[in-house]
DNA sequence: TTATTATTGAGGCACGTGCCTCAGGACAAG
DNA sequence: CTTGTCCTGAGGCACGTGCCTCAATAATAA
């Protein structure tokens, strides 16, 4: 039926062969390759040539052994107690495995979100022979900007990590907050159905651009596509379980009429809790951000409608990745490195 | 003036070490490590002991180097013109870029998924100095299934791809189909909300073991959460348009109260074409498996609910990275590897 | 005992690249 | 002319592992 598959031997061609398509010597076709001077830009452009021609790649691997290297990656995240961050821990000592292989050793370290100014100091004083890249997850601020800046001048690649910045906009990893609100809308308003009522909306904080961000993309979808309900203005808890309780017990009697509940913030733990306190009505559709322990049970137990999620394994490989590329000035995929939203129902967790 | 070695963190240990730990020669460090005999179980364990105590991992790179080895994986699809295969496709060809700094080699070959003969012939054909992996994505035969474990035999690795097989329930990359259903079966419900009528479902066929895992899911869950719906029996195309046609027209005729409609498919062109065709209430709700040009223009254009799906990109990536431990003999990370089922609304394309 | 075999050690080349030294040549300025 | 600078080639060692040969020793059989 089929034809064999021709054995086309064609092995990728060396730096050697390199050197004889040009007309140089290895030397020179290293001194090219490896963009040291002293070379002639007419020598240059020869043994560019002889790579176009060639469809020269270098072997990273013997690279890599030649040169001994090894990538030291530091994932620079928050200190809190956070469950999606733990996940996120948790991931990172996992790809410590898969990349063992390839020589990447991945560290955290934590930092203080709240104090740029110590974050600054932080990311200032590493060094260039101990660290190689870094991944920061922090909220955007003029010091961290310019202390990323800093790195990157210095020859350390730096990428921010699921905390958005404005800058560099194809330069990190992580979801598009605007989409991942407007899922969450429409999630919520198509398990909400006919009825009509006000929408409840809990975070932690609107001061950080990713909570605009969502909230920004939440009301498009509810004003555009549902308009029997009511968003109500963000309820903010600050992290702080009495706080939450408050708002939100207040918030539920001023408005008798709340059939769904949207939990903003990456941490639903404490809204989840208060809300079983209360005893709120099982028919008021709830839907939060970040598949944890926590939100995974509620999915389970179905007091959570659906969760809208960005998987951290997949934050994390794609970081390191990402780093890799930088370091190894490669262009990493676009396709294999957008992180995806996805959305968890008890079905698919 | 060369500088001396400054005492570098020994990062890895390397046969050298071994050797020295042992208290063996290299060359016997070598013999363990490959698994070549005529050494001594005594001196067997001495090594495996040093291995332990030191945390050796051999280093990759310099072994595929001085092996001068590359992995030439292949991809054995069906030779339809399914959308959902040309993805997956088009994504071993952007994997072919990817894994090429690893000496990845990766090509497709079409095979006639319904002749098992024909496909037992040509894996049998597959020669190991030629091809070091296959993916094979066809139905469950047992003629296929003795192949794959002839090939196993030969030492070329095998892999189920996509298309479930029942053997080898660890070794193999695609979604948990009856979950697939079940999560459709779940949005479905979710998006028709409180009104009550049936459901039409919609199949290529029902001789597939995927098919008829997505219908069991789906019934499960209609029946648990969903008693105001009655899903109808599935109606099979048979990739045929016109049978189709008829087959949908009849059922939409005889049943007026549909109320929500489940392409259970992976090929969703011709239904979504037909029930265009027939003018079909806007507000009756729709559900289809997989992202394609089709299904992703028809998500746009709110003629599709939601679309139940599978990351062809994730598919491929992961067969390769599978494929590539099972020949280095090495443990894949399950969590990494584990294909999630996707759900896509017209906020999360 | 001797002959035979099994086990181990020593050493070396290879893989493809990075990086180093040294020498030869070209060329310009003095 | 000499002197100096710039470009290039030649050659070699290193990285860690696989694989080969050859000798040396230990264990076993005859």
């Amino acid at each position: 039926m089929k034809t064999l598959i021709p054995s086309n031997p064609q092995l990728r061609p060396t730096t050697k062969d390199l050197a004889k398509a040009a007309g140089v010597s290895r030397a020179t076709v290293d001194r090219v390759l490896n963009g040291r001077d002293g070379v002639t830009q007419k020598t240059v452009d020869r043994v560019n040539l002889a790579i176009k021609e060639l469809g020269f790649v270098r072997n990273l691997q013997a690279a890599n052994l030649a040169k001994s290297k090894s990538y030291r990656f530091l994932f620079a995240l928050p200190s809190s107690g956070d469950q999606f961050l733990q996940q996120i821990v948790a991931r990172i000592e996992e790809a410590q495995e898969i990349f063992s292989a390839d020589h990447v050793l991945c560290e955290v370290q934590h930092i203080d979100e709240n104090d740029p100014h110590s974050i600054s100091a932080f990311l200032g004083a590493l060094d260039k022979s101990e660290v190689t890249g870094v991944a920061l997850m922090s909220p955007e601020t003029p010091q961290v900007r310019d202390a990323i800046i800093r790195l990157q001048e210095r020859g350390i690649a730096a990428l921010p990590f699921v905390s958005n910045q404005s800058m560099m906009t194809d330069h990190w990893v992580g979801i598009d907050n605007r989409a991942a609100g407007a899922t969450a809308s429409l999630l919520l308003g198509q398990c909400i159905g006919q009825r009509s009522g006000t929408v409840m909306v809990i975070a932690e904080s609107m001061q950080s651009r990713d909570s605009l961000e969502r909230r920004l993309g939440f009301d498009a979808i509810m004003n555009e596509s549902f308009p029997q309900l009511r968003p109500l203005p963000s309820l903010e808890t600050y992290g702080n379980e009495a706080r939450a309780r408050d708002v939100i017990a207040a918030n539920l009697e001023n408005n008798p009429d709340i059939v769904g509940i949207y939990v903003m913030a990456s941490e639903a733990r404490a809204p989840l809790s208060v809300l079983r306190d209360l005893q709120v009505d099982r028919s008021i559709v709830k839907i939060a951000h970040e598949m944890t322990p926590c939100t995974e049970a509620a999915l389970r137990a179905q007091e959570l409608s659906g969760v809208i999620a960005q998987n951290p394994g997949h934050l994390v490989r794609s970081a390191v990745r990402r780093l890799r590329g930088i370091v190894d000035n490669r262009d990493t995929l676009g396709s294999q490195e957008s992180i995806r939203i996805e959305i968890h129902l008890r079905t698919n967790i």
